[in-house]
DNA sequence: CTTGACTCCGTACCCTACTACAGGGTTTAG
DNA sequence: CTAAACCCTGTAGTAGGGTACGGAGTCAAG
């Protein structure tokens, strides 16, 4: 054992996710299948824990493990020139800011529900819950 | 039946969601159980479409069923206060901040790393996979 | 009336993303 | 040398969010 390389528990470990959870993602092809030892331990490379918290921010951020893969697998064809990737990339960026615009504007409805409802009076008289049950902005 | 009220295929056509998703979203108390007709046929108000869809976009930000049904059914209890219905939309709308930080600062990465991409080079040298591959900030 | 489109209920199945064994080999500290 | 702590593979189970289907009743048009 090089002492660069980790051991699954070691990994995920540092990583903060379940080990079980380190074998799914290799399965599902989000971490590249890692060397083995002559006993067949897998042998991480330290960059593998960057690697699992990036995907724990991407899903934070309400992507799939699909998307996830299709992010940190831009390169894997050698043919794609980089400009393609670059066009990925593009795309993605279009996908987040539309997250944004969509929260931004929820936001603003509940904050304009929280400057109406002056937060004394009884349930019945709450604007929040008033537009709530009826509709939304 | 009421010229007002919506059977649930109708509900569901003018929602853009599957009849069995109504039901189901029922069943989870989503939605509030609708009067029957003699024969037993639910029949919706028509607020219930507006209902659905703030399901739906609760859903592309991010939320669970779950903080959809809690922002839904702040109201029910006659107990709790307007300010206490108030501080409640208060934590979502930090919530709400949080997923847009996040996301901005991921749209953030990703857009220094198409400004660094020329778009030109072969896979090899395009920076986006280059970071992608090793970390990110 | 009959036929086709709807509805009812209950149950079962699907996908995603994990998480938990079981049964067995390996490493390491004492 | 042995026990604890790891690791392996494979399979199964969970939770969340639906979706499908069977068997039966209902409604509207012709």
């Amino acid at each position: 054992m090089q002492t660069k390389s980790l051991t699954i528990g070691h990994l995920a470990r540092d990583a903060g996710i379940n080990l079980e959870t380190v074998r799914y993602y290799e399965r599902e092809g989000l971490l590249p299948k890692p060397p083995r030892s002559a006993s067949g331990y897998r042998l991480f490379p330290p960059e593998a824990v960057r690697r699992l918290r990036f995907i724990k921010r991407g899903q934070e951020l309400g992507f799939s493990l699909r998307e996830i893969r299709e992010l940190l697998s831009l390169r894997v064809s050698p043919r794609t020139s980089s400009a393609e990737i670059r066009k990925r990339a593009e795309v993605k960026i279009a996908d987040i800011q539309r997250k944004i615009k969509t929260l931004e504007s929820m936001e603003q409805t509940l904050r304009k529900l929280t400057k109406s409802c002056t937060g004394c009076g009884l349930i019945t008289d709450c604007p929040i819950l008033e537009s709530m049950d009826k509709e939304e902005a």
